[in-house]
DNA sequence: CCCTGATTCGC
DNA sequence: GCGAATCAGG
């Protein structure tokens, strides 16, 4: 496969929303994420505000020039950060119109798979402790704000008005941030596990 | 160990 | 220009 316009094109969309290279990689299919994040590099478009790296890379290659002696100067000003193109200001929700490309399949499932309300039961004390603690600076989405990358946690009375979900950084992989992952993924704790 | 992006370098 | 290999880090 090549880089056509099309490709480079939904490339940069993706990367631009914040996609990760191996997941951009998967959609379009016949490139590794290395392929990609090396194409995002050549573009020209490639650090972003976070993610799962940083950007410092000051003197990396000092430590690792034994093996191989990389001769690069790492021209990394990065002078101010630019507004950009704000791709999506307020009404282009995670589900947005999508020109339908060969990519591009199911970013949020709909808007009704909500996480269930985990009862607290027998949940550390600390994972509650540390949720509340995050409710309290919790971007309080609504539903129409939530992406791939936003915690969908619950939180509230579905009926009324205080009702909003975390929003704050997804874990990998989770809908839910790091916090809420803590006490969604933690059960099995009152039903003692049978035999192994 | 899983993942992330960053960089290098032979092609 | 491309991307595998490698690196660095969460």
């Amino acid at each position: 496969m090549s880089w056509t316009d099309e490709r480079v094109e939904i490339l940069k969309k993706m990367w631009g929303e914040g996609q990760s290279a191996s997941v951009i990689a998967k959609e379009l299919g016949g490139v590794t994420r290395n392929a990609v994040i090396g194409k995002v590099h050549r573009l020209g478009l490639s650090n972003r505000s976070s993610g799962g790296t940083k950007a410092p890379a000051a003197d990396k290659a000092t430590a690792k020039a034994a093996p191989k002696p990389k001769a690069a100067a790492k021209p990394k000003p990065a002078p101010k950060k630019a507004a950009e193109p704000a791709p999506k200001p307020a009404d282009a929700p995670a589900a947005e119109a999508k020109p339908v490309s060969p990519a591009r399949k199911a970013i949020i499932p709909a808007g009704q798979p909500l996480p269930p309300q985990p009862s607290a039961n027998e949940i550390s004390p600390e994972a509650l402790a540390k949720v509340s603690e995050v409710e309290k600076d919790a971007k309080r989405l609504n539903l129409m704000e939530l992406t791939e990358k936003t915690c969908k946690w619950p939180v509230g009375d579905p009926a009324t008005d205080d009702f909003w979900f975390c929003g704050l950084p997804v874990q990998q992989g989770k809908p839910y941030c790091e916090a809420h992952v803590g006490v969604a993924f933690q059960p099995m704790s009152s039903r003692r596990d049978r035999k192994r």
